[in-house]
DNA sequence: GATGAATGAGGCTTCATTCAT
DNA sequence: CATGAATGAAGCCTCATTCAT
């Protein structure tokens, strides 16, 4: 046994460096998971030598909070295209397409998802960057909704939690879906999605307050 | 070879102890953050010696277990109660009742929320007992649903989905109260979920297909 | 997981309680090895409760000490009752009960031998006793063998070092079949052991001073 | 997360580290036994820090059987080299030095004899390294005093047994002289070693079957 | 006497970070 | 810029020993 074999030398283009450690890590802190993952292992999947890690990133934590970083540029970037887009003329399109967008982006991110939604955050400050994004998302979603109640279109008492139950709705099953195994089609789990939107914002006409459960339930 | 004892040594009976590591760890779990806990500070929390905390568990993942074994426990006997407690009269009625439970159960336990929602699971093996619980509530919620629209008062076309977005719309909501301190009164947040359940449980009425956005949202 | 099970309390007369734990002690010796070997494993294996050790040992290397103690014990006495009882007047018949003891003995005992020989000695204090036992056999065999040369019927020029060859030769043929799991025969063990020891013990008649190699081997 | 050196860096080719820490875990193996070395020992005697005692070895066993391994590479290959070197036209002058060489090398190896012979082999794997390497020694013993029977020089009813006797009463000897500090010359126990291993080589000529002892001993 | 829960010193090992080359 | 050997703080866990019952 012992000390690492050497490796020949190279230089890269600093930027490609540092992709190469961001997405090394992102696979090493979803294959072992993030309090498992040590810089040996990010620097081994990345091909360079430990120390190279440090000329790009602080810290472990610093280079947890860059991949977050990244992940919410992405996602908000996405979110910005698909409003401006879709042509807005129709509230039902426009809902449309967002849900679609919010099944299909996370599914398009299972590593991301698996490693930011069930990992521990390291610390207090990368601590809210996540939770910072969903709060932007959760407003752009509640300003539509309002808009479209205001054109008369759609119905929510309170259009703030209507979409934060939207979302969470559609965000927490795909997450089963992603992180459990739970086997649900694309197609069904859009379909059902916007069945489920389409109730929420539709116009209200509660059911009848009393519907009596027949006398035997078996 | 010569233990210097300096704490006054108490026994008691293994239950109270081992409630006592449990609840410790629980406390410290959410303080300072699964990763972050280490053995050290639960017995302190306990008030025990460090080699005591290894006579109840085998290692910081099996306390960690033992705490979710023990959430879930809780969790499934509360809902049990709650499906029996209920009469089962009215269907709108045990959707309401069953909302509350939804709200009002992860508020009284912030703390395993915390803990349990956020944080690694650290080992494939706990891994499941969260996954293995909400599938069993989801199981549960789901044919409850069914047998709502058997009964010819609830609507759905994919009710698997339909208990799911219900359960993680509120699931959810209650998380981002809890964990991002985002201020939602309870009375707020079970109003708007019953709306949401009985809207997307009411029979259908789909809006219009297309209604037009005014040309200009401003 | 919660502390041990509770036993029945029983009270032994206190020398069966003691040899309960010498018989337990040198069973998980030889199963685990002296270092591996814990006051838990000895206790359970005996059937005490750990408390109960420290009643009859001050610490595991007391334990160590007071078996080999019993051991050195039993050798000596095996060694003084043959002497005794062998008539005395054939030295090589002398020499064949000697060398079929020194093979017996032992084979009867391999846990000790496992044990003793081939483990830590503890600590300095038990670090000599069996050395000191090796040195009183020997010059036990060294007197003897004095004795034959003096009555005219060995031979040997340095009759201490001749003793402890065949004491040395014997021991360590034994052991590799006990340790090693060398299968060498028991009755061919004495034999050869009774040929050599004949043989260095006979009147000189040393070998031509040049016995010339053959040319080829082959 | 911020390590405090205090220890001037030092960067030495990994054979050279290597060789500092074998060197350092054998002494201190020597000087406190296996059981009570620590790594902390070792790191100390080898004046490197703790943690690199892990860059070289996976743990202490794993050091204790690479300290085993380099100790057989050097007695077989001694070994080796004492077998070419002699010119094998006298098969008594071939007998004597190898008798010398059985007595010379473990006195100019004290320490790994005092670590190896005395001191628990840790792990199963470990165990047998020893074993393997007497058994070959053995096995070259035998052979050689097969061929010289088969010259019609040597004589031994049990040529292995007889190589096995040979070795152990000198190696037994020697560690006699090594642990218990029993003061015996080099040269004198050359000598007897040497009539020892003649007389047993010797062509037959068994004592007369009874020498009768005189009647009283005294 | 007997019990076994409780204790804590101490050993092993990991790994984030540094720095000489 | 890159390298990887070296560092040591920090955490996990064991287990000999104690002591209240």
């Amino acid at each position: 046994m012992a000390p690492n074999p050497t490796r020949s030398r190279t230089t890269k283009a600093p930027e490609d460096r540092r992709k190469d450690l961001l997405d090394a890590g992102l696979r090493v802190f979803c294959d072992k998971g993030i309090k498992e993952a040590t810089i040996s292992d990010i620097t081994r999947a990345a091909d360079v030598a430990k120390g190279t890690f440090y000329l790009y990133f602080d810290s472990k934590d610093h280079l947890l909070a860059a991949l977050k970083e990244r992940f919410i540029q992405s996602m908000m970037s996405e979110a910005f295209s698909l409003l401006s887009a879709v042509g807005q003329d129709d509230w039902w399109e426009l809902t449309d397409r967002t849900i679609e967008a919010m099944v299909d982006f996370p599914l398009r991110h299972p590593e991301e998802l698996k490693a930011f939604y069930f990992q521990i955050p390291s610390s207090p400050e990368t601590q809210g960057i996540l939770s910072e994004s969903d709060t932007r998302v959760w407003e752009m979603a509640t300003e539509s909704i309002q808009a479209g109640i205001d054109a008369g279109v759609f119905s929510a008492s309170d259009p703030a939690l209507a979409a934060m139950f939207i979302h969470e709705a559609i965000d927490g099953a795909v997450r089963h879906r992603i992180m459990y195994g739970i086997d649900i089609d694309r197609d069904r789990l859009v379909a059902a999605a916007k069945e489920m939107a389409r109730k929420i914002l539709a116009p209200e006409r509660l059911p009848l307050q009393s519907a009596t459960v027949p006398r035997s339930t078996g």
